[in-house]
DNA sequence: GCACTCAAAATCGGATACGATATTGGAAAT
DNA sequence: ATTTCCAATATCGTATCCGATTTTGAGTGC
């Protein structure tokens, strides 16, 4: 710690709460999900803990949990490498789940989400729409977020914790991926997203989990599309 | 200094490289599912540490690991503890999405697999039957180990590695309950076992489906009536 | 007795330094 | 050009230290 000005031991503000392995956590999940580093590259455990200014303890922990994600991968006593993009089969293979879910979990939700449920899924359909326009990175990144919380609130909305968390594991891979990807995708999923809110409000669950159904398997489309062409 | 005898290629011996880090989670992981912890029992950092043998690093890591499997539970700024058993009502869900995932991973099993993938799930049923007898501790944690192969084995025949790892990390929630609550299952299971493996083996992609089916739900009934004579 | 307060002890989150081992990249030698 | 060797580097694990927070254990007042 280097100690260029002293002399405010008696600070009123000594709360910052801020656990600092959260932080580098997300730090460091926000570098890879933003592709701001090359896939295969080195991660180096100090060469991390000196540019985030914090010490090994927190910056491993950051690391394990980014394992556990897919985002890196270790190489045992050699450090861990930036996860390499998803290939056209490991992108099949991530819908191939979410459909096997998704759908399920959203015709439940039809049936067995509360009011408040429904309000939350509504007000995530329309809090996306504003995100649409703009073409900046920035941009994007706010839909993918809003995004991911629609879909997660459906989930959980199903009424099953455990689908819930599975799918929010499978969101960082798709994150990255639709990442890189990313051609005109937001304005036709807000449809897309507003017929399978329309559906659970009206406690269609048959609705709602065809409308999750065609969702998706359009969303693969315009991925593999994208994917393909180039 | 090391023995310096030149022109001697290495070692034929893979050196006994440990991996402190795997051992200690081993361990500790063994410990939790056996139940040999109380649930809610407080799990002090260095207090395993000392009972380890080790430092703190590995047994952070560990620790790390089973929160994310759900063995253990953390309470920031206070340690971990044990994770409380299964209520009946996490039991239901587990299942639900084993029933989601493993029929149809058991289906495209039929038609996908290999001929050493069908080898293989055949010899994993078989390895089963000799463990049933005896109704030791022991016994019922080989029973569980091979259970568990012979679905992951399934699973990963099913073609998408995706669905076999979201399986794989449920299976340390099924142990822990199944250690628990441990009546006469094995018997009934082994027959159950041998029908899936039989439609696998016969390409019946319909009929292995059917077969996992009714096996999870048969096998929910029994930990539920069990669950229940409490 | 019971609740409430407060100080001591235990523990966590994190920083830092150090040693042993393994990887890596380049120079030297064949 | 390929292989061999070696030094630099990084990881994994250990040991120790510190501030902050939680838990515990009185002790006090009612």
């Amino acid at each position: 710690m280097r100690d260029q000005d002293q002399g405010r031991p008696p600070r009123l503000r000594p709360a910052p709460r801020l656990m600092l392995r959260e932080s580098v956590y997300e730090a460091l999940k926000r570098l890879l999900m933003d592709n701001a580093l090359e896939p295969g590259a080195r991660l180096s455990i100090d060469g991390l803990a000196r540019e985030l200014q914090v010490s090994q303890t927190p910056v491993r922990e950051a690391l394990f949990r980014c394992e556990a994600e897919g985002l890196v991968v270790r190489r045992p006593n050699a450090g861990y490498l930036v996860a390499p993009l998803l290939g056209r089969d490991a992108l099949l293979d991530l819908y191939d789940l979410r459909l096997l879910l998704e759908p399920t979990a959203a015709a439940r939700a039809a049936t067995n989400a509360t009011d408040r449920d429904r309000r939350d899924i509504d007000d995530a359909v329309r809090a996306m729409a504003p995100a649409v326009h703009g073409d900046s990175y920035q941009a994007y990144r706010e839909f993918a977020e809003e995004d991911a919380k629609l879909h997660g609130t459906i989930a959980s909305a199903g009424g099953n914790p455990l689908i819930a968390d599975t799918l929010d594991r499978l969101r960082a891979h798709v994150h990255t991926y639709r990442l890189y990807f990313r051609h005109g995708i937001a304005e036709v999923t807000t449809s897309e997203h507003e017929a399978i809110s329309d559906r659970i409000r009206a406690h269609d669950a048959a609705g709602a989990e065809q409308a999750m159904r065609a969702h998706l398997e359009n969303s693969r489309t315009r991925l593999l599309t994208a994917y393909d062409q180039d």
